[in-house]
DNA sequence: GAGCGATGTTAGTCATCATTAACGTAATCG
DNA sequence: CGATTACGTTAATGATGACTAACATCGCTC
């Protein structure tokens, strides 16, 4: 009389408490910076105690890493598939919004530690996850110069950055307004944002 | 025959180690995060070694403290001498934003450290810190409230703060443009993120 | 039902680091 | 001059923290 519907692979449930632990750690990262959170905190935070997670991890260099490999790949990955589904500048332009906007609102701590943390990953990692970063800008990039011919790269390299800036801050009104409230004042103060960039120089 | 024209104080050059010192920890700070950031460190980026530093505060923790005082008290004079210059709301907004991208182009460090380690300072001096922020982004507020009336003030706070993250964002597009064209695109893209709030909801 | 692999546990170990102690030195001031 | 003050220096000291070792346990598979 087992339970078969939880598909068990070989191992029961294997990853889940991997899976677990890299969510707290993203968290606790995001709250309190990579070298002030320690090994003893995250293990804590699943309810294992300190070097459990050496079963799972490396370490944890490796730990941080492999969050942002995963992030930066999801994103690059969702900005390539918004891209290449058919429509207009317009279109694209807004799908790419609502992949930021979405990742933004529902994973906040992860947002955070991407663009803090990269400093604290090691070597090998670090330059493929500033590889996907750059390679998800690019793809910003193309899609706003498609729509502003006569902005220079540079400016619209810029101006991304600064967008992101803008929906970006999600973990810093925290509380403020609810998601559903947040979502299109985050998309209309882009877009007004965006369009601007064609009205100076 | 001494060198007069250096009007020393009582105690020759008081201040300039101490104002060294803060700046290189700014930067460090910003760079590694504080916990990333040892007190050798810091004194070695001013070129002395390590607990030299306790002639002049009385721990890392105090260090910070000041550092975020300064700069969040600084803000918000500046905030506030630009909300009672006279002129119109616009005018004021545009005051407000002069401030604002001043203090982002021109010390970006110290604006990354204000906004990711106030977590890391002790109590007494942390209450004042979150003070002067709250007053700040309420300066911001009332002048938003007056350009867009019928805006409730949560949205209008989320706004503001969307609005900090597009500014703020210089330490990530560092080297893309010259401060003096990162300026206007920044406040372009700002006043147009800022006139859109009214066009929702 | 013995062996094994996955997963934890607790008790080291070894660095790093903030902070303090003990001790110069040079300039200022009486 | 002689003392005090401002500033530094190099050795402790004491915590904390990442990582390792040695030792369970438990669910499976054979």
């Amino acid at each position: 009389m087992r339970d078969v519907t939880t598909a068990r692979t070989p191992t029961r449930n294997r990853g889940n408490r991997r899976t677990e632990i890299l969510a707290a750690a993203a968290t606790l990262f995001a709250a309190r910076g990579f070298h002030g959170v320690s090994i003893e905190d995250i293990g804590g935070a699943v309810g294992v105690s300190g070097p459990a997670l050496y079963r799972h991890f490396s370490g944890k260099e490796a730990l941080l890493a492999e969050l942002l490999l995963d992030v930066s790949s999801r994103l690059r990955e969702s900005a390539v598939a918004a891209v290449t589904s058919p429509g207009s500048p317009e279109d694209t332009l807004d799908a790419l919004l609502n992949v930021q906007i979405t990742f933004a609102l529902e994973q906040p701590a992860l947002i955070t530690v991407h663009d803090r943390e990269l400093g604290n990953v090691p070597e090998p990692a670090r330059r493929q996850i500033r590889r996907l970063q750059r390679l998800y800008v690019e793809e910003w990039v193309t899609v706003l110069a498609e729509l502003h011919p006569a902005c220079p790269p540079p400016r619209l390299r810029a101006a991304t950055h600064a967008m992101f800036g803008l929906l970006n801050s999600t973990p810093h009104s925290a509380g403020e307004l609810r998601p559903e409230a947040m979502r299109p004042l985050l998309r209309a103060m882009a877009r007004a944002a965006i369009a601007s960039i064609a009205t100076i120089g």
